[in-house]
DNA sequence: CTGAAAGCGCTAACAT
DNA sequence: ATGTTAGCGCTTTCAG
């Protein structure tokens, strides 16, 4: 098959035009493994310019053995969180010339799979994993070998790296912030209950409830699907409770905007009738009215982190713990 | 280089195992070109079990002359409009079994360079092209002869298309909308001045005043980065004129965001005080406080036709235009 | 229906 | 310092 209708240039034919072989060629191009003669090397600079050469990285790939491309497999794209942090991701591969191949499993677990085994077979150089569930298709890339840092609340394991902050101490931290403002009826509208992150945010805000020995009404917490329309039908659900929270702790960012929609359709006033919280916001959180009170992950340490992983990969399973901090806005009850 | 501790399995192997050669190895795993007999075609399939055999694709990229993958070079994913578009882009892909290199320019047309080289020298089957400003690297593209369609406003040009929506007529139509209500002194904050979608937007701006002959006001117009700090910035310095607009048409949804918050903590009334439209939201225009009223592209659609473009590429140029449509929130002053 | 073999464009070891 | 050449793993033509 003819994969473009003009010639390419090869390597052979700037080899002709400068007088020389193709592995000097190669040698400039690379500034390497070996040294050529100035003179030498201003021809084939020359030459180069003159054909227009580009070098096909897919040959390159072939017999270098690596693609200088990474991969990133995501739950879905258009989160913002998620696309906050890929941008990262990109801006720092580039920074060592690689580029990165995209995946986003559309939220489904089948997918996913697919993406996994596609992503597999293009030999990247390594691999960025945030599962949408708790299944990750591990074994899969730990049967093909390449390296792989999984930004999820999975075990590490051998052949998979684990980077992530610890979410039940982030939980717990930021709905102590809540309960230092006095209010006593903390609800929670949380993610999928078979998700493993959504587990250890609940198991923190329990933590925080304990600690100020706090009952817990099960009937405050909702599960959802961590969208926007999700947390407003969540929200919607609760406010019909006969007796509701005084203060919600959301469990993802777009939960908590749409819960910001439902309350504010009810004419409940945040923080004042009911305060709230969000794990996981964005540049976002600041430019919602009231401004929300979140965790945030340190998302460009996190990509240069994962990306620091992948490049100095030893075949290993390590976990890495990173920080993650409070960003205070006003819908905590926090006077700015 | 040893791209890999572990041996991989090839080929070869498979063909061993499953005693016969190479070639039908391929048949049996590309379903073609030749057929082959079933009994051969079973030995193979359990050879290939028993192997954990996993195509190379980057071998197989080599051979065929088709990698398989797609590029698109996007100014920032954490954009949402550009999020949501790379997620259908994405999802478009898979479905013909093509992935995505990702190229973020990081809003730098220096990097934007890079990125466009990049993509270019690892021979995708295509590329979606959406510049940072009007002077987008569309040669080098050209030169390379990688098919690529622009979702910009730039004017189609041989070996390139373009896929975009009429953003002049659309911007007149929002515009018009909000001097429906009633509004006449509509002030307009815009994207950068050298860009081209920014001069697109500003014109159909024109034509609405223009066509219910009302006076337009240069100090009206302040131009922005179309971030939600500019935009918040912008409507800070909008406020400051002693004579303010009493209703604006915004370049797009992250400076409305931006404008908004200005706006609330200045006890500004949307869309009472004040009345606001922009351009290009998303699914988050719902979502605010008041709901945005808005143009909307419609991402999936576009998405589609510019994967089928490349898809079906003919060398060819040609300019496609795709419909907008409004959606009507509160900010505008319309009842819901 | 199946096998042998010539590439795809490049890297890098081995010669010189 | 430079040239020659054997692969990298696969596709596909050309012969059986």
């Amino acid at each position: 098959m003819q994969p473009r209708a003009n010639r390419r240039v090869t390597r052979e034919e700037v080899a002709r035009l400068a007088g020389t072989s193709v592995a000097v060629v190669s040698y400039v191009v690379n500034d390497g493994p070996r040294p050529v003669a100035e003179a030498t090397r201003q021809r084939v600079l020359q030459a180069i310019k003159d054909t227009g050469y580009q070098p096909n990285g897919i040959a390159r790939a072939l017999a270098s053995g690596t693609t200088r491309t990474f991969g990133a497999i995501v739950p879905n794209i258009a989160n913002p969180f998620v696309a906050a942090l890929a941008h990262e991701l990109l801006q720092e591969s580039m920074k060592y010339g690689h580029v990165m191949l995209l995946g986003d499993s559309g939220d489904s677990s089948q997918q996913e799979r697919e993406v996994v085994l596609s992503l597999l077979n293009r030999q990247t150089d390594g691999l960025i994993y945030i599962s949408v569930d708790r299944h990750p298709y591990s074994d899969l890339i730990r049967q093909h070998g390449t390296p792989v840092v999984m930004l999820d609340g999975v075990s590490p394991a051998a052949g998979i790296a684990v980077l992530r902050v610890d979410e039940r101490r982030a939980a717990k931290d930021v709905t102590l912030h809540l309960l230092s403002h006095g209010y006593q009826r903390v609800g929670v509208i949380s993610g999928p209950l078979s998700m493993l992150n959504t587990r250890d945010r609940l198991a923190g805000w329990r933590d925080a409830m304990d600690s100020y020995r706090l009952p817990v009404n099960d009937s405050w917490i909702v599960p959802a699907d961590y969208t926007r329309e999700g947390g407003y039908l969540a929200a919607r659900q609760l406010l019909a409770e006969k007796q509701y929270p005084d203060a919600l702790f959301v469990c993802n960012e777009p939960m908590a905007i749409g819960c910001l929609r439902a309350l504010a359709e009810q004419g409940i006033n945040v923080p004042d009738d009911l305060a709230l919280v969000c794990f996981n916001g964005t540049d976002q959180a600041a430019y919602h009215q009231p401004s929300l009170t979140c965790v945030r992950q340190p998302i460009a340490s996190i990509a240069s982190s994962a990306l620091k992983i992948l490049r100095e990969w030893q075949g290993g399973g390590g976990l890495t713990e990173s920080q993650y901090f409070l960003q205070t806005g006003r819908s905590c009850g926090c006077v700015l």
